[in-house]
DNA sequence: CCTACCGATCGGTAGG
DNA sequence: CCTACCGATCGGTAGG
């Protein structure tokens, strides 16, 4: 039941400090969607920093775990559609998972205490995206799908386009972000593959 | 002298609201910044939240005005020269400008009592620089120089490649972010244009 | 433009 | 897990 709670505590502050921010969120707003007082969220951590240090440790490790998945996933497959089930998990995680949204928050805006740590997990979590990335371009390098398009460049115009999806999911309806990022999608495949079409 | 005040108000709060935001700024930081007390800002400013419309107003007009500017120095270029010059000042205004801090923290993570403030302003600015685009589009299809991208592909396209290299900007070392811009901007250009070079 | 002050709220602690 | 409390800071006001 303690444990239970303590669990509690971290998936409400994962919301509110998503919702609003690390200073804009109050340790009474998370005790009590957690439906206990503010002095209890002692007896499960030592300060409001260590709360969120252990939301964001917990964020990493679910995300790393997503892509890890895919990685797994992708051996079997064409580089053109590991590179789509790449977008795709991306695009899926960024609407549907809470951990998006203080995700995006941090690395824009981190608080100014944990600038080092944010910026230690968003390199790590970019390696890993990198590391796929670059796999799927040595496949599809044999294969001479891409146009004059470096590995750099591919990878670079990949986060770039999916950096800007992100921001866009943030500020537009869901069916004019839909709209968005099968345009965006378009002229990506275009830019980089020899062929249009599959 | 007062005036002179005012308007140094406004650029202190600028700043402070682009470096920290709305909530985490408070009226003594943006006061003493200015060399008086908080009290005295109730000279110029009926409240807080006066300071910060105010500061948006200002911010906005200055946006419009810049681009209304290129929109007439365009007139004389060729379509794909006119779209590089859109998307050069884009990144120079995001890169030394004051103003671009703030905007983008207040259109990603809009303080809750300015949402639709905010969200007014972020269309209307995006609808001067799809107008110029669309500008672009009508020019470069007369001369045939386009690949089989539409006006909304054309135009969404570019907006979240300029929203990827702005997230990017904030996170990225001066020279990272130069490889990657000029990266970016290679796949987009092979992905819209027929001819590869100049 | 200032000093002095208001009630509200913050993160955190004492003590049980 | 709670009640009761701490000092600090917040936006804003009174009064000059």
């Amino acid at each position: 039941m303690k444990q239970n709670n303590k669990y509690k505590i971290k998936q409400a502050a994962l919301c509110l400090f998503g919702l609003k921010g690390y200073e804009d969120t109050s340790l009474h707003e998370i005790a009590s969607s957690v439906g206990i007082k503010k002095p209890s969220l002692y007896n499960h951590f030592e300060s409001k920093e260590e709360i969120f240090t252990s939301v964001l440790d917990d964020l990493l490790v679910t995300e790393e775990t997503a892509y890890k998945q895919l990685k797994e996933t992708m051996k079997a497959g064409f580089p053109k559609d590991n590179l789509r089930k790449l977008f795709d998990l991306y695009c899926q995680r960024l609407m549907t998972t809470e951990e998006a949204l203080l995700w995006k928050r941090v690395t824009f805006f981190p608080p100014p205490q944990f600038k080092r740590l944010i910026e230690e997990k968003f390199f790590q979590f970019e390696q890993s995206i990198t590391s796929i990335l670059f796999d799927i371009y040595e496949d599809g390098s044999k294969l001479n799908i891409f146009r004059e398009v470096d590995k750099i460049e591919f990878s670079a115009s990949f986060l770039c386009l999916v950096d800007g999806i992100f921001l866009e999911h943030h500020y537009y309806r869901e069916d004019i972000f839909q709209k968005r990022k099968n345009s965006v999608w378009k002229v990506y495949t275009l830019g980089i593959f020899r062929d249009k079409g599959e």
